[in-house]
DNA sequence: GTGATTGCAAATCTTTTGCACTAAA
DNA sequence: TTTAGTGCAAAAGATTTGCAATCAC
C-alpha cells in the first residue's frame, strides 16, 4: 500500500454507513482492501484472491455481491473492456481509460488529457448516464 | 432487409477471397447474412439464430470462430458493452455508439456527432489501436 | 489426396442464484 | 427477535477447445 495514496479521512465504516449498507465483517474488510490505498482497477477474482491472502474469510459469491452493492451505492464504477471480464474502479470521478490489449491491464487517463466534445443528444425520453472512453493501446 | 442498404458491389465471395479466407459454405452464408443489408450490431447467438432461421446448417461454435476470423480480417469490429456479451459491428469505419442500458441495444452515433479532442499520447513504445466511445443512455 | 474447416460435445470461465445458516440491529 | 447478509454448491451463460468427420482446392 502506497503511502502517497492513503485516505485517512475515509474510514470504511463511515463509507458503508453513508451508503446505507450494514457494516458486516466482510463488507468492512473488502472496503478496506479497496479504498485504503491508491485507486485501482480490480476484478472480482483478484479481490477475492487478496482477501484470502489477508486471511479474510469471504466467498467469491459474496465478493461479487459486495462489488455490485458498492457499485450501486456509487462507491465503485464498473468498467467492461473485454468480453467476459469486469473491472471495478475505485475512482468514481469522471475520467477515462487506457486499455493495454496485451496484458489486459486498465489505467486511468488523467482527466484533462481527454475531452469529448459534441456529445450527442440522448434519444427522445432518455438521458445520458455516462460516457465511457476507452483508448486501446498495444505494441 | 432494407433496400436502402443493399451493397451490390460487395459480394460475400469477393470479401472472403480478399481476406484470404477459404469460402466455405458456412462462411459464405454468414457473410451474406452479415453484409447483404444495413449495418448491424449482432451477437454470436443472434447470428446463429438467423442462420438457423434461414436453414443454414452451422454450429454455434463455427459462428464464434467465423465472427473472430472476420474480425481479424477487418471485416467486423468487436464491441463490448456488457460483461459477458460481445457484439460485432459490420460498420468498421471510425464511429461510436449509444448503448441502451435497458434493452441492451447498441446503435451507431453518426460520426460527426461525437468528437474526441485531445486524445492522449500512447504510453512509451505502444500505439493507439482504437478509441471507443460508448454513450450509455437509459430512461 | 491433403490440409483447412466444421460439428459436436465437453470443458472453461465468469457471474448469478437458491437456500439453510449466521450475524447485525 | 427479526431481518439482512453470507457461504456453499449448483446453475446459468458465454465462449473456447479437442478431435474425428467433411469439404475446398
Amino acid at each position: 500500500m502506497n503511502a502517497n495514496c492513503q485516505r485517512p479521512f475515509s474510514h470504511a465504516l463511515d463509507r458503508l454507513r453513508a451508503a446505507g449498507l450494514r457494516p458486516t465483517r466482510q463488507r468492512l474488510a473488502l472496503a478496506k482492501l479497496l479504498f485504503d490505498g491508491c485507486d485501482r482497477h480490480i476484478s472480482a477474482e483478484q479481490l477475492h484472491g487478496e482477501a484470502v491472502a489477508h486471511n479474510i474469510r469471504v466467498s467469491l459469491a459474496t465478493v461479487y455481491n459486495t462489488l455490485h452493492q458498492f457499485t450501486g451505492a456509487g462507491m465503485l464504477r464498473e468498467i467492461v473492456v473485454d468480453a467476459g471480464r469486469s473491472y471495478f474502479d475505485t475512482n468514481t470521478s469522471d475520467h477515462h481509460h487506457f486499455f493495454y490489449e496485451q496484458s489486459g491491464r486498465l489505467e486511468d487517463i488523467p482527466g484533462h488529457m481527454v475531452a469529448v466534445s459534441k456529445v450527442p443528444e440522448a434519444p427522445e425520453g432518455l438521458s445520458i448516464r455516462r460516457v465511457d472512453v476507452i483508448v486501446r493501446v498495444a505494441g
